[in-house]
This record gives C-alpha cells, sequence and structure tokens, in this order.
DNA sequence: GTATTATGAATGAAGG
DNA sequence: CCTTCATTCATAATAC
C-alpha cells in the first residue's frame, strides 16, 4: 500500500559519529510524527468499525457472518501503553468561562436537557459534544468536592490518605501481553505494543497476516512474557 | 505523551553528507520494518473490518453510525508492591479479554446462570466475584449503547467546520485535507486504506475529523527528506 | 527539555 | 436497565 512506498521514502543512508556507514531510516520529527497520527487514524478507525459491527452483530442475531475461520492471535496485545494516544479536548476560554457561570448558578444537576443545550451553545466557540460538557461537569463537582474535603477533615484521622498515596502501581496482571519489541540503535528496548480491546474481533482478523507485497513476516517475533 | 517518548529515543544526532549536524530520528532496518508492518496491520484490519460492515449493512440498513470517544484501557503497569489498597477490582488483561468474547457473542443477557459460570471462568485467571461480572456486563452494555448514539444525533452539519477559534493553540491552521486524505510528501494525496471499494462505510467515518477529541491533523504537512 | 500539576476521560460500583 | 459517584489514568498545560 502507499504507505510502505512512505516509509521507504526514509530510507537513507547515514554515518555514525565515526563516520561509518550504517544503513539506518533518518526521519525528521516531522515524519515521526506523521507516523504517529497515521497509526492513531488506522487505530481509531478500527475501534470504530469494531464498535459497529459489534453493535450490528447484536441486532441481528448473524454471527454468522463472521469470517468464519479464524483465531485469536497475539496479534496485538494491551500493554502499558498506547501508541494511538487520542487528544483530549480542551475548552477554549470562552467555553470555559461559560461553564463555569453555569456551574456556579447552582444548576450542578447536569441533566440531560441541560447538556445539550449547554453543548449547543458551547459550540459557537468551538468544537465540543455532549460528552465533553458531560465530563467537564462531573470532574468539576468531583474536584469541588475534593477541595473541600481537603480542607475539611481535620485531624480526626491519624493518618491522611486523601491525595495520592505511593507511587506504586497496582498488581502487575498476567502476563499475555505480547508487544512490539522494537531494539534501538543504542542499544536499548521498547515496545510500540496496540492495545487490544476488541479480542473478538481482531481473532476474525487473521488473515491479516497476508500482508503487503513483501516477505510473509512475523509479527512478533519475541513475545514479551 | 508516552509515543512521544518511546519515539524520542530515535532521536539522535546523525551527520548528513555535509557533515552537518542534524536531528533525525535514527531507525534500523528492523524498526522501520516493525513501523511498516504495523501500519500495514492496521490497513488490514480496517478493510477487514469494512468489509465485513459492508455485509451487514447490506442486510439491514443502517447507516450513519458514528462513535465518539475511543479509549485504550488503563491497564496497570507493572508494579512492585501488590498491597492490600485493591478497593475497587480491576479486570485482568485476560479476564477482559474474555469477557469481550462473551460480550460479543450477542449474549448481551447475563443471566444469573451465566454469571456464575463467566465467574468461574475468570477466577482461574484472577480474583473476581459474581457482582464483578454482572456491573461489568452492565456498564458494558450501557457504555457502548451509549456511545452509538450520543455522536449520531442532529447532523446536518457534515462538513469539516472545525473553526477552532481563539484557544486554537497549535493546530495547524494548515487546510486540513478533509476526510482522510493525506498528503505525501511527493505532493500526492493518499487515502487511508480502504477508501476506493467501500465509498459507503467511509463517508459513515466523516467524523473522524469532526469530532471534538480529533484535531486536524494532515498527514503529511510538508515533507520531503 | 524534563518534571509537575491540572484536568479530560474511562470505568467499577452503587442507587433508583 | 439507567444514572450518578468515586477513583484512576493519561495528557495538555505549565513550571523549572
Amino acid at each position: 500500500m502507499e504507505l510502505q512506498k512512505q516509509l521507504q521514502r526514509w530510507q537513507q543512508s547515514s554515518t555514525d559519529a565515526n563516520g561509518e556507514l550504517m544503513y539506518v531510516k533518518v526521519m525528521t520529527d516531522e515524519q515521526l510524527e506523521t507516523l504517529r497520527k497515521q497509526i492513531a487514524v488506522y487505530a481509531t478507525i478500527c475501534d470504530q468499525l469494531i464498535e459497529m459491527h459489534r453493535t450490528l452483530s447484536a441486532q441481528q442475531d448473524l454471527a454468522g457472518v463472521r469470517l468464519g475461520n479464524i483465531y485469536c492471535d497475539p496479534l496485538m496485545a494491551s500493554g502499558g501503553h498506547k501508541i494511538t494516544s487520542r487528544q483530549r479536548w480542551t475548552p477554549t476560554p470562552v467555553q470555559l468561562q461559560i461553564l463555569e457561570r453555569i456551574f456556579d448558578q447552582g444548576n450542578g444537576t447536569p441533566s440531560k436537557e441541560k447538556i445539550k443545550e449547554i453543548t449547543a451553545e458551547l459550540g459557537q466557540h468551538g468544537q465540543i459534544s455532549e460528552t465533553n460538557v458531560y465530563n467537564w461537569f462531573q470532574n468539576r463537582r468531583a474536584r469541588s468536592k475534593r477541595k473541600l474535603q481537603n480542607v475539611a477533615p481535620t485531624n480526626t484521622e491519624s493518618e491522611v490518605d486523601t491525595e495520592v498515596d505511593s507511587k506504586d502501581k497496582k498488581t502487575k496482571p498476567e502476563d499475555f501481553q505480547s508487544q512490539l519489541n522494537i531494539t534501538t540503535s543504542s542499544g536499548g528496548t521498547q515496545k510500540l505494543c496496540f492495545q487490544n480491546h476488541n479480542p473478538q474481533v481482531y481473532s476474525d482478523m487473521h488473515y491479516l497476516n497476508t500482508d503487503s507485497n513483501n516477505k510473509p513476516y512475523s509479527m512478533f517475533p519475541s513475545d514479551a512474557t
């Protein structure tokens, strides 16, 4: 596909510090960013299509449409990080002002109706969705509440655990993550892992291995476990 | 963001033909190949999903399904400790995978019997209770539902008109191609996969540009490396 | 550029 | 089932 060609454009030979010729791909920040976005777009599209598919399958019980013979693979696994980040909505000053005003009006009740209205209004000042508004109020309220708690709780508790306790993460789940480990030129290893929250559909994607015009590849040569 | 960091690891200084220092990303053949594969995989998945969708759509008329935000499961990162502090249950990747599969099987109705079975099965992969399973299904369903309807409503505006006002920050004032067109470094324009044989679905994905969570992106702004 | 903070979004669980 | 709350994660914004 086109992308392949794209990548090949980046292929160049370069010289390292010692002046030795080494074959590497050189990309500018911009190009890299571009690539990232591309992948992100794909990821998004996939997610949405999957959701649609799921919905459709549910509405009519024709599970038979499934492409049949497939099986799930260690294809993509959920790793800790996502390569496909979604940018989040950020209220514009105007929107924020309006939101704050509404919030202060006491109508702390974010009813469905209200949400719609508000969304419509804010839409005049920038992209926004009802979900954004909803979340905003939710967070706003929670935050307010917490603020008060931080001051009020006196010293009844000999222990303050309201805030971040320790940086320790949670338990390490099972290991079923196969990630795309990439060894960097510097010798380090990093992961480019896909998120997979739709295992069943991916399982239908088996033939996805019938890749492009090149050699058959093994997506995840070495599984991380 | 994570990816940024990851990608930045590739950043090294390199010298060009003239011996001038330039900041570029250096990737090995292996790395590039890996990236290429990733993109190829996504492209393929998109095609497949679209094919499925089309098949399903053909059987029932359903159009304009849009989805809002996507999210990649948090997934706790590994941690050293697993103290007592687990207030709420968090499905392990394996459990989640199983749950998703079951959910997708259409039996959206979580019967008591089922719950027990599922709980038992999931118990093999981590702590879990029937309540957890029950809640999970409840939430999963609600969430899914809302997602689909949330983005569907009144939308006469089919035009990408994200006129981000003042707060605009880093959005490129640059022309952002409508839809998923991406401009290649060669100046050409290409569409992310599928476009050619699935125009219908393609149009359903229109929101990719209009969604509030997405910022306009021009795939290949201007590169000529 | 890196570290820290603020806050949008996701999600398990509870209430009705 | 649907709505709401509490908690947590990840990222944009900002400080250093």
